[in-house]
DNA sequence: TCTGGGGTCCTAGGACCC
DNA sequence: TCTGGGGTCCTAGGACCC
């Protein structure tokens, strides 16, 4: 019984890298939308005392000052490298869970009795490196949450291979000793806070209370983790991948937004990329929500968060449909006299894209399905939007503030790296 | 001045049924 | 004044993940 769960080393701070050699061994932090807070940093970022998800102008300062590099993220190029970097994998092994953009489950268990996996890891290491530029690490264990566990002994025991497999008995016990309770896969701030009350602080502690006791002191999900914890499998590597159940697209805005004038454009171009992503997933919703929040973070300011929901009698994809929808639902929740920082749309209820469901009290006057229509206007708009709809905004598509970019080097034309340049 | 975005699962409680 | 028992479905919100 093994799997495998492979994650990208500081994954955005590493692609930033693959071909900026000269950035090796400086400290990399790569920042969220509007440049707001560090969501990424190398080995030596994090050793200068850079946390996960500060607000960048907390530290912009000092870390510039110790000759630190800032990037604004680049999702195209990171979401490029890590297709890359799970395609190969996806060669080595029969069974493969993509959990993140930096992270994979594979399923070893059919690979345990012809190879030694501590080898077959290092092996997969190499190529990934070699072929990618990335730098991986491999956590080898019975369960998807001792794989995790196994992932942290690598840095605790600092192994230089990067790979590291927990199977016996006493293996596990060690490692498990030596993880606090909140390091556990499941268990956040709340769990912890309430773990430790009842003393339990470390791994080996939680895996020894009885499941049983801890589903009714607390739920099946952390009942999951104990035996997951103790070498019972109850996650398995879900291959059967993507099929959504929603679509969120949301931004905070680099400026204030005060009025429908400038909002409703915004929510609009919001609408238009979150129905493109139904599309793709080859689905239909029936369900538009959107949102709209003042910064909980300026707390003098009168605050106001709005949510609304319209229900479609029938399911659509057609752009068209989302926006009216879209307008439906800003209208009421938009108040006037607050200065908003974000808002999204969430699409949901999906059925599938071939099913066809029509209400019985469908208005007549809905526009007539065309399905032609809205794939034209995809095809136009595969590399970049040259058809929009009258709502949107077409000079920003979101008010973003963003300035330390790399190119897009693998996945367009005109910024792709130039080899041989004279140094 | 400046604080991300996109997801999943579970559960309690309300609405409704007979 | 007195007001059952058992069930399903749905949703909002909480907790967690990267």
């Amino acid at each position: 019984m093994a799997l495998a769960l492979v994650d990208c080393e500081s994954f955005y701070a590493s692609c930033e890298r693959i071909f900026r050699p000269d950035l090796k061994n400086i400290p990399i932090v790569v920042l969220s939308n509007n440049d707001g807070c560090v969501i990424a940093r190398s080995t030596e970022a994090k050793k200068m005392g850079i946390g996960m998800g500060v607000p960048w102008f907390k530290v912009k300062k000092d870390f510039l000052a110790m000759g630190g590099q800032v990037f604004s993220s680049n999702f195209t190029f990171y979401g490029d490298m890590s297709a890359r970097v799970m395609n190969i994998l996806e060669g080595f092994v029969p069974e493969i869970e993509i959990y993140s953009i930096d992270e994979a489950f594979l399923g070893l268990d059919s690979l345990e009795e012809h190879y030694n996996l501590y080898d077959f890891g290092c092996h997969m290491r190499g190529l990934v490196r070699q072929w990618t530029g990335v730098p991986v690490r491999i956590g080898i264990a019975p369960t998807k949450t001792l794989t995790k566990i196994a992932l942290n002994e690598i840095k605790r025991l600092n192994i230089p291979t990067k790979v590291h497999q927990i199977s016996t008995r006493q293996e596990i016990r060690e490692a498990l000793i030596n993880t606090p309770v909140h390091e556990v896969w499941g268990v956040g701030r709340r769990l912890t806070e309430h773990l430790n009350k009842a003393k339990i602080t470390n791994a080996l502690q939680l895996a020894e209370v009885d499941p049983q006791h801890i589903k009714r002191k607390f739920n099946i999900v952390l009942e999951r983790t104990v035996r997951e914890l103790r070498g019972q499998r109850c996650l398995n590597i879900e291959d059967n991948i993507s099929a959504k159940k929603q679509i969120v697209v949301s931004r905070s805005f680099g400026a204030r937004v005060t009025d429908l004038k400038t909002l409703r454009p915004i929510v609009s171009n919001f609408a238009v990329r979150a129905t493109e992503k139904l599309r793709h997933e080859k689905q239909k919703c029936s369900q538009v929500s959107v949102f709209v929040r003042t910064s909980p973070f300026s707390d003098q300011k009168p605050q106001h968060r709005g949510y609304k929901t319209i229900e479609l009698f029938t399911p659509t994809n057609d752009t068209r449909d989302i926006l009216i929808a879209a307008k439906k639902a800003l209208f009421p929740i938009f108040r006037s006299g607050y200065d908003y920082a974000k808002a999204g749309i969430l699409l949901s209820r999906f059925t599938n894209e071939t099913t066809k469901q029509y209400s019985l009290f469908k208005d007549p006057n809905e526009p007539k399905e065309n399905s032609k229509f809205m794939e034209y206007i995809d095809q136009l708009n595969t590399h970049e939007t040259q058809i929009y709809f009258a709502s949107q905004n077409t000079k920003s598509w979101s008010p973003m503030k963003q300035n330390m970019t790399s190119p897009k080097y693998t996945t367009s034309w005109y910024e792709l790296p130039i080899a041989n340049q004279t140094q």
